[in-house]
DNA sequence: TTCGATTTGTTCGTATGTATT
DNA sequence: TAATACATACGAACAAATCGA
């Protein structure tokens, strides 16, 4: 039945516990992460990488299967699995959790308004996990909807990880954010943590949004990941909850 | 090698394009569903439910395999599989995303403020498709979190999925609501959706809050669903965000 | 249009490992 | 210790979708 006993370790690294699946799973990840397949291109065919690891079709299944429930491959029948892109607008909804009070969905018309470098403060510093006095660009960006401003986001990542950014790149970007980290800086943003409060807006931002400073607005903050949950940008956001809500929807978005 | 072909149906009902461990995952639910097995009690054995439904037990497992990401199910390696519970402590936080500003997450202490039945209103005939005029029970309770109010929920359900409810019911419940509602009346939350907005509280839940009504506070409006999406409770909450954040974090708590 | 090669999707079966009782 | 139940890994066969010759 050719039982080949499987061994400690798969990469020659240090011995693991871990099923088989998971190292391979890992080996995956790091070859993503190392930008060995790009996004929205092939990676290799399960049958070929399960000779190339030495496993069983079945194994690579296995380890695959969780990278594409957590939409970082996508499968497709007859012919291939893909590195996941943020071009699409499915993908838009997944990180995008503005609804309609009516329930619409619409898809957000996005406005430059700022962008500056600077030394990044306290906050951006543990929120990112990075060096004191590391430089930071930010960016802040409209979000209107149904041609009215809702949501205005200042943006704050890092020039170490996305070098020689400026207001251009952000201006002349096609199509999200998340796609531009993609495209240009072979940044893959997996995963999102947003903390939500409400709050009154300072006057400058309810000005934007077109609210009196005395009404409530949504206030979130979000980190965003990419593979390993390294997080890469970290973002403030005013939410108008007039016409909108937040949509906070578990199981709809993800696999049941 | 005893290839049989599949049958276009199971259970003996309408044919289906649909693979052989979806109607599997159906048939399961649907036993869930009829309380075939109640919570906390473990379903049968992989083994037997494979000769029972006469597939392989590879096809058990698949369709097992997202009842278990959905948390429907829990698998107990050298037990069995069980059907989940709102009883222990790791669930609670699946659906109760308040945390402390500083990143706590508290056990809420629960105080009933209110009980009484009455006829529905227009909005929980929508959010949980009733017909007119049905009846419902209404509940008022507060969360706690380090002694201090922070959370206000409004619930309401219907008494016919909730016969006889009273308020002693709900008083002398030990564990949380949906632990009740599995409990002693085999409603098994498994999902939730939840809208949220930005607004000042009413003058009478502000004061409950220990809040001033000009404070923005975050206003949730929650449908809370059983097996099959169908919706089983409707909630409106206030939160005080002075000290504490509504977390939104999809894939730290689901599967990766 | 047809056909064949390629790739993922489904189902089956078997063997073995690990945790529980 | 033995029996039971889930976990991992392998392999095989066929179905379904895709794509190019």
């Amino acid at each position: 039945m050719n039982l080949i006993p499987r061994p400690d370790t798969l990469a020659g690294g240090q011995p693991s516990a871990a099923p088989l699946y998971r190292e391979v799973q890992l080996r995956i990840t790091r070859a993503l992460a190392a930008g060995e397949w790009k996004p929205g291109e092939a990676i290799p065919s399960e049958s070929r990488l399960a000779t190339d690891f030495g496993v069983s079709i079945g194994t690579i299944r296995r380890a695959i299967d969780e990278l594409v429930a957590g939409r970082i491959l996508v499968r497709q029948q007859g012919r291939g699995t893909f590195v996941a892109t943020h071009t699409e607008d499915r993908t838009l909804f997944y990180f995008f959790h503005v609804v309609g009070k009516d329930g619409s969905q619409e898809f957000p018309v996005s406005e430059l308004l700022g962008f500056r470098k600077e030394r990044a403060g306290p906050d951006d510093e543990s929120q990112l996990g990075i060096p004191r006095g590391s430089r930071v660009a930010r960016v802040r960006n409209l979000l209107k909807l149904g041609g009215r401003p809702v949501v205005l986001d200042d943006i704050t990542v890092t020039t170490e990880r996305f070098p020689r950014i400026d207001e251009a790149t952000f201006r002349n970007r096609e199509g999200t954010i998340y796609g531009l980290y993609q495209a240009r800086y072979g940044v893959n943003v997996v995963r999102i943590s947003e903390r939500l409060s409400a709050a009154h807006p300072p006057a400058e931002i309810a000005s934007i949004l077109g609210m009196r400073s005395s009404q409530p607005a949504l206030h979130i903050r979000r980190v965003a990941y990419s593979y390993n949950d390294s997080p890469v940008e970290y973002r403030r956001s005013w939410i108008n909850t007039s016409d909108h809500e937040y949509l906070s929807d578990l199981w709809k978005t993800a696999a049941r």
